[in-house]
DNA sequence: GCTTGTTAGTTACAAAAACAACTATTACCA
DNA sequence: TGGTAATAGTTGTTTTTGTAACTAACAAGC
């Protein structure tokens, strides 16, 4: 009573998109997570605030598409370790001003480069053109542009 | 003390690529949680079980690259709501054969409309042709070639 | 046949994410 | 003003996920 069917679940975007995603962050997430113990939503707080220097959290919220409980929650554990610095906003004191200690900065610099490099590991599946290609579809995918 | 620097986190593929692609799951995901409260790993069960008739569970994590525990929870979620049944093999009592329901089958084609439509939807912001070399690109990302 | 190793699938527990409700502060406006 | 709404960020609770340990069944070598 089964019938096998032809849809093509590979070609369907959201699912090979997925696929593709998992795939390509996990030698990163690998890396993060093993030399600074660092969670997916805090790296991202700490590449956020080392590429723009001082934030909110509502603006790396925005920046980054993440919800506010989970930068709330990372920039906790962030502050915990010392990485980031919090300072309460003197013109409105619901804001609070997050920047990246020195430590953080250390960190930042050292992710980046794994970044950098990982990056390259990538770009060997695929030419310098067929990356460009790729990635400006994926930001019209993503809306940011 | 804060220095602002020019990585460009937009262009980091991991970042990218997840950003595009939980941008595209989102409204597939709105649809089937909504109409029939599955997950994302049920749906993908469904799917595999529609395309392929009869599958053990190993089979689907293989096919899918998902870990035994998750398939093994969503067909538990999936049996119980009677979209799928589970057969002990007679040749190995480890094995336990999967297949649809005809309710099941019902919900898998109307999601697969749904899919089809949800794709085309998407192909708005792309040209076929840019479509076409995404997904090979994507292909080869996934290490599915 | 026994012992050891493998495989299919489940279960238990810990980590992380999602969602809703909350506090504190500021903005709006009648 | 004073009262209502909006905003920044936090906290609590519930779902989902991830990881590891487990049971049951089979396989292989001796």
């Amino acid at each position: 009573m089964t019938k096998p069917d032809d849809f093509d679940l590979q070609a369907f975007l959201p699912y090979l998109l997925n696929q593709a995603a998992e795939e390509a962050s996990l030698g990163f997430q690998q890396i993060y997570k093993d030399r600074y113990g660092l969670l997916r939503s805090e790296w991202r707080v700490l590449f956020h605030l080392g590429i723009f220097g001082r934030l909110t959290a509502t603006e790396i919220g925005a920046k980054g598409k993440v919800h506010k409980t989970k930068v709330s929650r990372a920039v906790q554990r962030l502050a915990d370790r010392r990485l980031v610095k919090r300072a309460r906003s003197e013109d409105d004191r619901r804001v609070e001003w997050l920047e990246l200690t020195p430590v953080g900065e250390k960190v930042y610099r050292d992710l980046r480069e794994v970044a950098q490099e990982y990056e390259s590991s990538l770009q060997v599946k695929l030419s310098d053109d067929e990356m460009r290609v790729l990635k400006a579809m994926l930001l019209k995918l993503a809306g940011r542009l």
